[in-house]
DNA sequence: GGGGCCGTCAAACGATCGTTTGTTGCAAAT
DNA sequence: ATTTGCAACAAACGATCGTTTGACGGCCCC
């Protein structure tokens, strides 16, 4: 089998220990988060997803309406605190005269390494990566409906700061960019933390290598 | 909703044209594909896949033992073609001194976008990228086991022609080139092909665009 | 001509899916 | 004290899932 992660021998599902903190609402979200990263949306049921967050079954659909409505919560909960945070970075160094490149990526890359500082956000990042992989026009539409205007900020920026470049290649460089921020957040590939440093470092090294990884491919003639 | 794709007012689900052409293994094949890079591994249901194959139902158990087998198969045919390519591809300048870091990057994407090139090959990417987002260990050990090789001897070659960077310098820069390849590959992003440029011309283009930004990014002091 | 494979088929299997229902406990409002 | 509304629960709904079964027809080989 190459896909499905396994199912232990006895029982027919894992049941990961009950979290029994927050609000109803809260656990689920924090469940879904978890087991949609691990296995996907469709591959995440109800059953299993309630479990884990110690619910009735019926809780999802008395307070999200659907599991539908559910995976477009916990994309809103995390993507506004995201581009919030991006943007309160960018509003501090838009159209500054000695603002550089790398403040540039920083704002733009800093945020979502943030967002894996906390307990489950990390998950979040994985969430993201399957959900960009599943290449979904509504997801698309989602995505560009709520948080294109942020894309559209920083794109204007990137152009004040590469004024050399024509808007076709900026685009092409700066999609470049984005995939490999995605694939470094979401951490698969050959790099993975190696157990004698910090999370925290961790995160320090990826924003390093990434910000100068994209500054050299950005800037080159 | 925010990921199954649109389902018809009339009838449960698509059921894309019947494809009547090569052995009913092919079709299969062909169909998985197709509705792999649609609508996902779990999405995609045997029911959809052999009435869009026009095949009978039972047939997927009969050739190929399973669904996870059909999965495994699909991926078998694709990458053993890609890999051959690119190890022919280096082999032809593997240790040679003339040998450039475009040369090598050249040997190294081109494959891939030819991949992208006939029929449906194109369609095989999105599932690629769809399977890294999953994150499966058991996938990453299928790639590990049987291309891995592949890998190693890529790296070692950008190693000898990036001497100035430390091992795990090196190491995350590919990952970082992968990430960005993989993005552009599977098409997710602003850049769409416009529909005045042909197939051809636009994979040419993002070749240009993956070499020059890669170059830029590995060798960079 | 008859026996053994092979590929295809309709039909069914049990399991699991997302969702709905009806009831219960409980606290605030009347 | 009674009513109202919310949240949680067990249980069931019909649909769909991956897989299995057994029968049917065509083909080659003895």
């Amino acid at each position: 089998m190459l896909k499905r992660s396994f199912e232990p021998a006895c029982g027919r599902w894992m049941v990961p220990p009950v979290n029994s903190s927050g609000s109803t609402k809260e656990r689920i979200l924090g469940a879904a988060e978890l087991l949609f990263a691990q296995r996907g949306f469709d591959g995440a049921s109800l059953r299993q997803l309630t479990t884990a967050a110690g619910v009735n079954l019926a809780a999802v659909n008395y307070h999200f309406g659907s599991k539908d409505k559910l995976v477009e919560e916990v994309f809103r909960r995390r993507l506004d605190a995201l581009n919030e945070r991006r943007l309160a970075a960018l509003a501090k160094i838009a159209g500054a005269p000695e603002t550089t490149l790398e403040n540039l990526l920083e704002a733009f890359i800093r945020p979502a390494l943030d967002l894996s500082h906390d307990d489950s956000g990390a998950l979040f990042m994985r969430v993201l990566a399957r959900a960009f992989a599943e290449h979904d026009d509504t997801l698309r539409q989602f995505l560009s409906a709520n948080y294109g205007h942020v894309m559209r900020q920083f794109t204007a920026e990137f152009a004040r700061l590469l004024p050399q470049l024509s808007k076709e290649e900026l685009y092409w460089r700066i999609d470049l960019v984005t995939g490999a921020l995605t694939h470094a957040m979401s951490g698969f590939g050959m790099i993975q933390r190696k157990s004698d440093v910090s999370e925290h470092t961790h995160r320090e090294q990826t924003a390093q290598h990434l910000i100068r990884f994209a500054v050299a491919g950005l800037s080159h003639p």
